[in-house]
DNA sequence: GTCTATATGCGGATAGAC
DNA sequence: GTCTATCCGCATATAGAC
């Protein structure tokens, strides 16, 4: 009868809670950035205490560390694997990917929101790090040149400031939104304004 | 003999202190973001007691939005300016005026915290409004098609982003970031290395 | 117009039980 | 492996003096 256990989710293998808590950990960075996001908050997403948050990454610091290199570690698988399939068209095939990494709630946000802390000791150091490993990759391993790497880096950046600022929200509202969505995003409109369903439903 | 003033600056018209506040909250909420930067810092890098500036904008998120609005309001000023000397050749002409507000501490990077923090109610609400005005300026008064207008764009965010994450910090010592920095802005280096010297001297 | 003192709340982190 | 209870510090905001 009693001794039942207070927690519905019960006991885990702590590589399973950690990768559950990574994700959460992301959206909700995503959301707020890292000063911004709570470790509560966190916790809350990942349906664990607050203080198991901390306990497992050591600070809320190192989480977010861990965050962003999840994050910049799966960009890198997800390239690597759209050019094994061929280096044709590589723009656009990348960009492709790059708009369905948006499925991973906060990923390319975490990023941006580190990208913008650059003076950050650590937060900054380990962020340019990773901005120039993408890099590294488009000019060595996909063969871009200079002016190329940086122009699909120019749409990528729009593109992470268009969603961090949920422009997709005035997609009905506001003709220049419309206007500026369909032409930052030809074809995949869709998949943005999907997730802005699910963002408002779940906010 | 006594009596004396307790602060060196002492007194003075309303309007000049706000405007001072302004221009440090610019800058403590460009390197931090809106949850990261406080009020103290704020206060101290403008010489005054926190309460005071707490007291003259009411709440760190009424500064945070005076501050953002102001910077729009400069942005839009400085290309107004630009297209009034002549409408050839304008994206380079506005792309350096871009450059060169980097002169402005912090005015381009408080911005870009606030495009990403979209999801916050007031915050993301001005946040999107404001990027939209530019975008209709570029439409409207430049006369920018929509691609041209988003190409405009995708560089301004990319060199925010480089600023923010202060690439210019590795110039020397990573040869893939000196080239990055060189191909993203032709001709105007010297401004971004001169600004990221006085940034290291200044924290 | 500007300060000092301070109330209050919240967030990260620690201790320790189970 | 995970929780509860709690400490401590810090940040925003208020009260009120000068």
């Amino acid at each position: 009868m009693h001794h039942e256990f207070h927690h519905p989710v019960s006991r885990m293998k702590s590589e399973d809670r950690r990768e559950l808590i990574l994700e959460s950990a992301t959206g909700v960075f995503g959301q707020f950035g890292y000063y911004g996001a709570t470790t509560d908050q966190i916790a809350k997403a990942a349906g664990v205490s607050q203080p198991y948050v901390v306990r497992m990454f050591g600070t809320k610091e190192r989480l977010f560390i861990e965050v962003i290199e999840r994050a910049l570690a799966f960009i890198l698988m997800t390239f690597r694997a759209v050019l094994a399939e061929g280096h044709h068209d590589l723009q656009h095939r990348f960009g492709s990917a790059y708009v369905e990494m948006l499925r991973q709630r906060g990923l390319l946000l975490s990023l941006m929101h580190s990208f913008v802390l650059g003076g950050d000791p650590v937060v900054g150091a380990r962020a340019r790090e990773g901005f120039l490993e993408v890099y590294a990759f488009l000019r060595h391993e996909a063969g871009f040149g200079p002016e190329e790497a940086q122009q699909f880096l120019e749409g990528g950046m729009l593109l992470n400031t268009l969603v961090g600022l949920r422009m997709s929200e005035e997609f009905e509202t506001s003709p220049l939104a419309n206007e500026l969505l369909c032409t930052a995003l030809p074809h995949k409109l869709d998949l943005l304004l999907e997730l802005g369903e699910a963002q408002r439903l779940g906010t």
